[in-house]
RNA sequence: GCCCCCAUCGUCUAGCGGCCUAGGAUGCCGCCCUCUCACGGCGGUGACAGGGGUUCGAAUCCCCUUGGGGGUACCA
């Protein structure tokens, strides 16, 4: 392992989204293709909203999706503690350290006072920022507001004048005027420190030499910035990922359906797909490529392939993926993540005995290349598992209400009574023999059966059908369907 | 309001001055295969936001406009 250290610093408020699952699989990408080192970091520093429930959630999508960390939570590493919580004493230290050198101070505005001054900013058209008044109070007003017991926040003196250049590997240089920032807090009244302090303390102290981030963050980055100044700290270098949006183009959130790996994972898509998908937004190999298996996408990464702009992220394609490669899947593994699936429809039960395994295998594999997600799944073998199924409506109509159906019927269940052995090609024989004599079309005999078998009017191959069903469960079915044609 | 980023088919993208009458994928449409539905194969639809420059030559470089996104919090 060497030098080159990349984190993903997640905050414990919901959901890992698509959009952070993006930003860690690049750092994850770029940690792996360079043999570095990836770091999982839980930025849980703002108490009202940080929940442990959060944190177990994103680390187990994280872990679904086969994302691992070589040093974080459950893991350790020499540079922990690895939640923001449990390293409050090395931002006091710090803090302590600007206040020391006068390079930031104590503000005891209130919050109130705070909110009016940037209503009033705004009313007379001025740029909303904080005066710097408390920059200039004496010691002996200082003494006077710690006395009344008021909770200071820090801020940090930024300089008023010149320019702060972000050099991004993506984005290239990207200057920004330093008099358009104000002071802004690094600790809370409460003690517990912004976002901007501890990410640059922690990026420090964990060595972490390359800032891979989504784009939302380039406008912080001048800010973090001055901090690394101020501390003397070595910079990393910055790259800033474009955003992932929702289909109407505005930044996720809950209301755009499913857009948590958790949401994804319930309804029935692989994660290796979640993967290869989310590699391909922003990022492509320079070639025709698509389907790419994790190890081939590690190889061919790097930071400049990838893009600038926002992509909007497309279900419709996710699902074609993963349609492909559920049909690529070795039977045998699809079964494995169905089999929760089919549990949960009440399909079957765990354990499975071999016999129903046996069973559960052809029907998996007749319904393979026609389920796009493993969701599907249970309801494509239901019928295969259950006789007590309805026959859809529009199948009762079409096939069942012909002149003549049971008649034909009744003597197709006669012809496959006497099918030994009962497989593909002695059932297909029998039907064939049939169709020919009463010079029929193949359809007008198959689809009825397929009605009558399935209670539906799609499906796998009506002679797969039969044999996964086997001879007796046929005729019965047969039977069934003709005493109800009957009553039609 | 101010600051920053971005701009190729509906969507994801290739393109980094001539190879572009712009390539691939997905979606959609049609045809073929076929017992249905899928799969697969073949074909079609469809984009360089607009305007100025620079250049022998611009999707590619520069400027403006427009549009989209982000930031501007005692959120991260």
């Amino acid at each position: 392992m060497n030098d080159i250290r990349v984190r993903f610093a997640p905050s414990p408020t919901g959901y890992l989204h698509v959009g952070g699952a993006r930003t860690a699989l690049f750092n994850w990408l770029f940690a792996r293709h360079h043999g570095g080192s990836f770091i999982l970091r839980i930025e849980d520093t703002d108490v009202e909203r940080s929940t442990e429930e959060s944190a177990r959630q994103i680390i187990q999508s994280l872990t679904w999706l086969g994302i691992d960390w070589d040093e974080g939570p459950l893991k350790g590493g020499d540079y922990g503690p690895y939640f923001q919580s449990e390293r409050l004493s090395l931002y006091r230290e710090y803090s302590q350290k600007l206040l020391d050198e006068g390079k930031a101070y104590l503000c005891f505005c209130t919050q109130e006072e705070l909110a009016r001054e940037r209503e009033e900013a705004r009313k007379q058209g001025r740029p909303p920022r904080y005066s710097g008044r408390c920059r200039d109070l004496s010691l002996e007003e200082r003494e006077r507001c710690l006395e009344e017991g008021r909770r200071p926040v820090i801020r940090l003196m930024v300089p008023r004048q010149g320019t702060t250049v972000v050099s991004d590997l993506i984005r290239g240089e990207v200057s920004f005027e330093n008099k358009v920032f104000d002071d802004f807090i690094i600790v809370k009244s409460d003690g517990m420190p912004t976002y901007n302090f501890a990410c640059v303390v922690d990026d420090s102290t964990m060595k972490i030499s390359h800032v891979i981030r989504a784009e939302e963050h380039l406008s912080n980055t001048p800010k973090q910035m001055m901090l690394y100044r101020a501390l003397g700290f070595s910079l990393p270098k910055f790259a800033h990922v474009p955003m992932i949006l929702a289909p109407d183009r505005s930044k996720l959130s809950k209301r755009h359906g499913a857009t948590s790996v958790e949401e994804f994972r319930e309804q029935g898509y692989l994660p290796e797909v979640i993967v290869n998908y989310l590699a391909l937004l922003g990022w492509s190999p320079g070639d025709n490529r698509e389907i790419m298996g994790i190890d081939e996408i590690i190889t061919e990464f790097s930071l400049d392939r990838v893009s600038k702009t926002a992509a909007v992220y497309d279900t419709k394609k996710l699902t074609w993926l993963n349609a492909h490669y559920i049909r690529e899947t070795a039977v045998d593994d699809l079964i494995k993540t169905a089999l929760p699936f089919l549990e949960k429809e009440g399909i079957l039960r765990e354990p499975v005995p071999d016999s129903t395994y046996q069973k559960l295998r052809d029907a998996v594999e007749a319904v393979q290349d026609r389920v796009k997600t493993v969701a599907e799944i249970p309801h494509a073998v239901s019928y295969f598992f259950s006789d007590d199924f309805e026959y859809e409506e529009k199948g009762v109509n079409k096939h069942f209400k012909k002149e003549g159906v049971a008649d034909l019927l009744r003597a197709a269940r006669e012809r496959l009574a006497e099918v030994e052995p009962f497989d593909l090609e002695t059932t297909e024989k029998a039907y064939r023999a049939l169709i020919a004599e009463r010079g029929i079309k193949g359809g007008q005999l198959i689809h009825p059966t397929r009605v009558a078998l399935t209670g539906r009017t799609f499906g796998p191959g009506l002679f797969d059908v039969m044999v996964i069903l086997g001879k007796e469960r046929t005729l019965e079915r047969l039977d069934r369907a003709i005493k109800m044609i009957e009553k039609l």
